[in-house]
Formats: C-alpha cells, structure tokens, sequence
DNA sequence: TCGTTGAACTTGACGCTTCAACTATAGGGC
DNA sequence: GCCCTATAGTTGAAGCGTCAAGTTCAACGA
C-alpha cells in the first residue's frame, strides 16, 4: 500500500515550484476571504455559490450541479446553501416527481448582494493573482488548472457554466 | 471603500484561468489531505511543520520562523504543535534569556514519522500536481507562485528552507 | 405490489482554524 | 528603579468543513 521501491524524490527545480504552489493554496483564499468579510460578510466559497448561480438566466441551479460547479463536496454545499437561505440570499424548493432533486434559486436580495460584492471582489483576484501573472501565464494558468483537476477527480469533468 | 467607478471586469481568458486556479486550491488541498490521512494519519499542514523540521540539521526551530515557513498564523501553529507534542512526535523548549521565544524540536519518533510519510506523499504531490505539468511549467508555476505571496504579503519575502 | 437498490440530499458530531483576549519577557526612556 | 511599549506565544470560544449515518424518493425485479 506504501509507495513502490525507491520513490522519485522532487528535483530542486519541482521542490521549488511544489512549495510555491502550496503557498499559494495556503495564502490565497485566506486573503480573498479576508476582503470578502470585511465587504460584503462572505466567505469566499459562498461568494462562488452566489456567483454561479447569478450567471443563470433564471437563478436556478441544482444542489449537485452548483457542487459540481464549484468543486466542492454536496455536503458542504448543504450547509452552506442552508446558512445562505437562513440569510434569505437564496432559496430551495424541492422538484417535484424527480426523485430526491433540489433546485437553488437566487433571490433579489440574493442577486443584489452578488453584483455589490462583484466589485471589491474581481478587484482583490487582479490584486492578489491575475496582476502576478505575466500575459502568457494566463493561459498556461488556465491549462495547469484543468489538468491538475483532471488528474485528482477523473470522474468529473469539471463543470464550468454550460450558460452562455 | 467600495472599487472606483467601473470595475476592470475580468477576460474570458482571464476568467478560466481564474476558475482554473480556483479549483486548485479548493481541491488539492483536500485530495493530499486525504492521502496523507490514509498513509499516516497526518495532515497536509501537520506534514509540513514536521517536513520543514525535519530540513534541519538540529531538527530545531522557533515557532516564529516555523510559521513563516509554512505560511501559517502563529496562533494555528500553536495549537498545531501542542498536538504534536502530545503525540510525541516534537517538543517545545523555551529559549532562556531570549524573550518569550519558543524553539520546537524534532523528536526520534517525529522524525521517524516524517521518513515514513514521505514517500507516499511525494508519489501523490506527482499524481495529483507534478505530472500534470509540462516541462517548461514547473518553472512558471515557482515564478507565478513566488510572484502572487509576494502581493498578498509584501512584508514577509517568503521563507524557504535556508537549510542545505 | 412489495422489497431492494441507488441517487440526491440532509443532519449531527467532531476536529481544525480563526479571532480576540491574555500572559510573559526584554528593552528602553526618564 | 519604574513605567511603557514591543515581541513572542498561548488560550478559549465561535464558526466552518468533513465524515458517517440517516432520510426520502424513483425505478426495477420477482
């Protein structure tokens, strides 16, 4: 169950590169969730939940397809959905004769508090990330991203939007 | 307090490396988490206070330096490491005469732990972040991570090792 | 038509992280 | 010598995330 004989230790070049990335999964988040709360009272996951669903016509998505979307595990999309809707940001309702299903709808209150956090936020991404990157890392960003999600979750082929 | 006027909006580019790099950190995070759960009962952040420990010819530390090294909170690594002493894997000593510092050291049993841990943990580091590179990306992501801790926390330069 | 299986959530408990105090020590200023 | 401030860590409470279990519904097989 451990690894094979002699493991393939990182060279110096990928050790480097390894500890700058964690630093990144490490600080990155903690500084957008740091401006989000003290603009808009928001995490930066529910952010992404209200986000996702402001980009739908009608507001609506369903739980699996947000958790999906915001790559994140249905039982924490849950919790969060439930806070959300307590806050009266969104709310669920059941679709009835499918099964178990559960539709998400954002509501005005909801909608409004996405586009007046939008600002601050897509301004914290270009101070903290994309200002850091030069023109050509954008796409190599974008590759790496996908590949590296590919590889943890084959099974998944990552959602984004299906709108537009 | 709010952004300027009209916020720059982010690229269809910019918004898929965006979303790309997004679930990076939500989901690599988890998924060595999980590896380092199954394989040693660690996790990904406890691993690397032992790892940056264990780069030490004195297998010695102070909390603060510590902290830096892994881009944590002091106060997270506090009680980080008390639960690690409990378990025998480090111990604290306080360094007289030199303030309130704290030193943390490396016992035989931590130290075993880290060996036993490794192996495995750099197999998943490549399976689920190295392997999805390609060659010239492993020098992009250092500079690109180096790059984004640098406009998050300009103070802190960022501490790596010092160690060889 | 009854029981079983599987999908889609929900829930509660537990552990980890953060935040805001609080403590202890050293180094001045006067 | 005494106070003031800065530095370095610790601690407890509150909130978030994860895991395992539970619930509800549809579909299918006998």
């Amino acid at each position: 169950m451990a690894a094979p004989e002699e493991p393939r230790w990182l060279s110096d070049e990928e050790r480097k590169a390894w500890l700058a990335t964690a630093a990144i999964m490490i600080t990155l988040p903690a500084a957008l969730d740091a401006r989000l709360q003290q603009e808009a009272n928001l995490t930066f996951f529910e952010y992404m939940v209200l986000a996702v669903l402001a980009e739908r016509d009608d507001r609506t998505m369903q739980m699996s397809d947000i958790a999906a979307g915001v790559s994140a595990s249905l039982s924490r999309l849950s919790h969060v959905v439930a806070k959300l809707e307590k806050q009266g940001l969104l709310c669920r309702s059941r679709v009835p004769g499918s099964g178990r299903r559960t539709n998400a709808t954002l509501t005005d209150a909801g909608h409004a508090k996405v586009v007046a956090a939008a600002p601050d936020h897509v301004a914290a991404v270009r101070d903290y990330f994309m200002d850091a990157l030069e023109p050509a890392d954008v796409a190599t960003m974008q590759r790496v991203g996908m590949a590296v999600a590919r590889c943890i979750n084959p099974a998944r082929p990552f959602f984004h939007g299906a709108t537009r």
